[in-house]
DNA sequence: TAGTGGTCTAGACCACAGC
DNA sequence: CTGTGGTCTAGACCACTAG
């Protein structure tokens, strides 16, 4: 039915066509493999290639003895991307800018325990300014838990932004991200050039390596000039 | 290293162990996969499907001829997942409640062509409040393309909400979302109880199958109470 | 219990990029 | 060229479960 090069991406997009189309509907019992076999003339081992990747694509389901069948859409989530703002600066064709406010060594205050969700320790404590095309883009702050990663003590943060620098360098195995408006206080005002009361959004992010914290960041973007926009991931 | 069933799912998580441990770095080239048979004492294709589920995740990248390295994690992204709002309101162990303000069945007017991508046809048009234990907690204005899912013009939404029946019945291949903040005007101070100006937050989200556009949804929370959360996907 | 999918083997040929 | 990964074969045994 398609042309393609390898014989297992033709049988998962021939499979793949027939359910988007609606030809299979949820719930439909696909082709035995072997039947499957026989249709594409080859093993059974790249039939069941095609299928393992439909399967983990969440298309289809195969249940041993009763055979493989498209699945219900459980879809009730869809996947959103976020990316770090240099990038996204970057991909809007804009020069990208970073001030640095702030920079700090300390012992963790209670705030920054319970934001860290530390027991103790030392932080080191960042706020900047992120710029695009030379106006303000977002309010970062930003606390890295230094017994995680002691190296980040010695980074001039000033090059490279403390978003880029963690996740090109530090491994991370879990993040949670809460987003949230609200309306634009003291600090925005300067930091972002707006007027008081208009809505901000929030994007609080948390990051950590197995049980250890690494850390957190909130940043800070102007409501009438900021979307937060997302494709599907499939 | 690792005890588990499938040879390859330990192959799986032993690389993986090293990799996020930091004892393999961005940049190492990990085991030809002739040496991977020799440790795990078994054939190149269980060694090869352990290696592409890891480039699948994108932990690891592979060059001909030259090996399979670690990828420098281009992790510049992070994924959300936005849930369905009748099992989010579920999942914090309040009960749902859903009032379906208007309903309309119309040839699509210049802002639903603009909103929806399309040329004309007739659509759906819904504006409804979602409700947890009781107060208020999204509005939401959606339009679906009729001409795509003509079954949803005999679909009752005050029992089920439009997204929950969307998500279990319509299959989908793409969507893309817009997270933003904006202050409360008119419409969302009678619906949501807030006061003019609060920061309130908007997720707006198109759906389509193939070229053919499915939904367009707007859902506003009000930003004092609500907050988007999100894990990392894996 | 018979037939499905889950997994694995021990080869093979090829394309391609590094040497 | 050489050696890597990309792909594929023609079998095999096993676990599970629908009938």
């Amino acid at each position: 039915m398609t042309e393609s090069g390898a014989i297992h991406a033709r049988i998962r997009r021939d499979i793949e066509a027939r359910i988007m189309s609606g030809e299979w509907a949820p719930g439909t019992r696909i082709p035995y493999e072997h039947q499957l076999m026989a249709t594409y003339g080859c093993s059974r081992m790249t039939v069941n290639r095609a299928l393992r990747m439909l399967m983990e694509a969440g298309l289809i389901e195969s249940r041993r003895r009763a055979g493989t069948f498209v699945s219900h859409p459980r879809v009730q989530r869809a996947a959103l991307e976020i990316p770090d703002i240099r990038d996204e600066v970057a991909g809007q064709g804009e020069s990208y800018r970073l001030d640095l406010d702030r920079r700090e060594i300390r012992a963790a205050s209670e705030e920054d325990k319970r934001l860290l969700q530390i027991d103790g320790g030392s932080v080191l404590a960042l706020e900047c300014r992120h710029h695009a095309g030379g106006r303000a883009y977002a309010l970062e702050r930003r606390l890295i838990n230094l017994a995680a990663v002691p190296e980040a003590a010695e980074v001039d943060f000033a090059i490279e932004p403390p978003g880029s620098w963690l996740l090109s360098h530090v491994p991370w195995t879990e993040a949670e991200h809460r987003i949230t408006a609200f309306n634009a206080g003291g600090k925005e005002l300067v930091a972002l050039g707006i007027s008081a009361g208009a809505a901000c959004m929030a994007l609080e992010r948390w990051t950590w390596r197995g049980e250890e914290r690494i850390t957190y960041a909130r940043q800070v973007y102007p409501g009438d000039r900021y979307a937060l926009v997302a494709r599907f991931r499939p």
